[in-house]
DNA sequence: CTATTTATGTAATGATCGACACAGAATATA
DNA sequence: TATATTCTGTGTCGATCATTACATAAATAG
């Protein structure tokens, strides 16, 4: 069972890493096909062909850079021993990663589809929502952390949860805006002085 | 020296009024015309009469949002009489003034025209200027402290004003996402534990 | 070989964008 | 009154948007 008609001629992967790049850089609103068409390096029927469309296009750029650049930021919610360690890290490599070259500044997610609220609605509601999950993650963490006796208990770990994850999503804004990595690594750590603070309590 | 022609039929600063309300909501880009044209209740001549073009007026709508909500939210620089109560004030005024009724939630400047790299490029780095100034009012305010005696000397004072500016940008978002003001007050007060760490140093 | 299938490039679709031409209406001046 | 000035509403401009028809090219299947 081999395939049939004429094959493609450009990698269906390489083309939708170059796509990611571009919504990242630009936000969906802000990018029009004529941007995509130039940096796929594909015409558009090709990507309508490939990808069904600009929104749909728009979603698998979502999951490839939640896979990637997500994976490396969010990791060491499950591989830190302490909660106090996993966002230390958390926090840590999202400075690095929101600052590296060759690739836009700033988190995809956060800065992707932000204030558009006349654009494409069903992108912004679903951005959103992984934002909201980044707090849902962070609290599990912390929560775990006082199962654990790791930290103090009678604590709302929501509001802290919401206070390390603006933190990151004003990262994303400074990086955006030019900040340096070094700026953003101190950022990270003069904002782990509040959970130092908390477990002090203990 | 009276005017001469036919009068206005519409109120000029209730129209401005009207359409930061719009570039508040949806952004520069995602705001078309017709959204103006609606919100403003003139038609598009009467507005490039009155205001030149949808860039102006866009520009127009910035600095009467930082005539008001600007200075409810960065009046405690210079009113209150510590760095520490100056900055505690600041996000506390951005984190009521964030979640008001009747208008859109989040900083106007932070979310007016965020990762558009594609869009209108003036805009896009006019509101970035703006957002940089931010960090500037902070950083001058905890000089000024340490000057004054109320903070230690030898910090980088610089790191920790990035550190309220990400802060202070990031419950923008939170606050756009849906987040109370209960929480984004309890956000803010968490953040005040990093000066008070550094001011215990002293 | 022919037929089928799938991709390609060109070019066009209708919709919407920001901006404005134009004629008429409403005021002041003379 | 006549004239100049400025606003208003209708309608439209070229440009650009996302999407797709269409004819052709390149592969497999029989």
């Amino acid at each position: 069972m081999t395939t049939r008609g004429r094959p493609r001629k450009f990698d269906r992967n390489v083309a939708l890493q170059n796509a990611l790049n571009v919504f990242w850089a630009k936000g969906f609103d802000c990018t029009s096909m004529p941007d995509l068409v130039t940096a796929m390096k594909i015409n558009s029927p090709s990507i309508y062909a490939a990808f069904g469309s600009k929104e749909k296009l728009f979603q698998e750029t979502v999951e490839l850079y939640n896979e990637m650049e997500g994976g490396k930021i969010w990791a060491s919610m499950d591989t830190e021993p302490t909660a106090r360690l996993a966002i230390q890290a958390m926090l840590h490599a999202s400075a690095e990663e929101f600052t590296s070259d060759n690739k836009p500044h700033g988190c995809f997610i956060t800065l992707g589809a932000l204030a558009s609220e006349g654009g494409n609605e069903s992108i912004r509601q679903d951005l959103q929502r992984r934002r909201k999950l980044c707090i849902s993650l962070i609290q599990a963490r912390l929560e775990r952390g006082e199962s654990e006796g790791e930290l103090p208990t009678g604590q709302d770990w929501s509001q802290i949860a919401a206070f390390y994850t603006s933190l990151q999503q004003g990262m994303s804004i400074q990086a955006r805006d030019g900040a340096s990595r070094e700026v953003l690594l101190a950022v990270a750590d003069l904002a782990m002085t509040t959970l130092d603070g908390i477990i002090a309590k203990n």
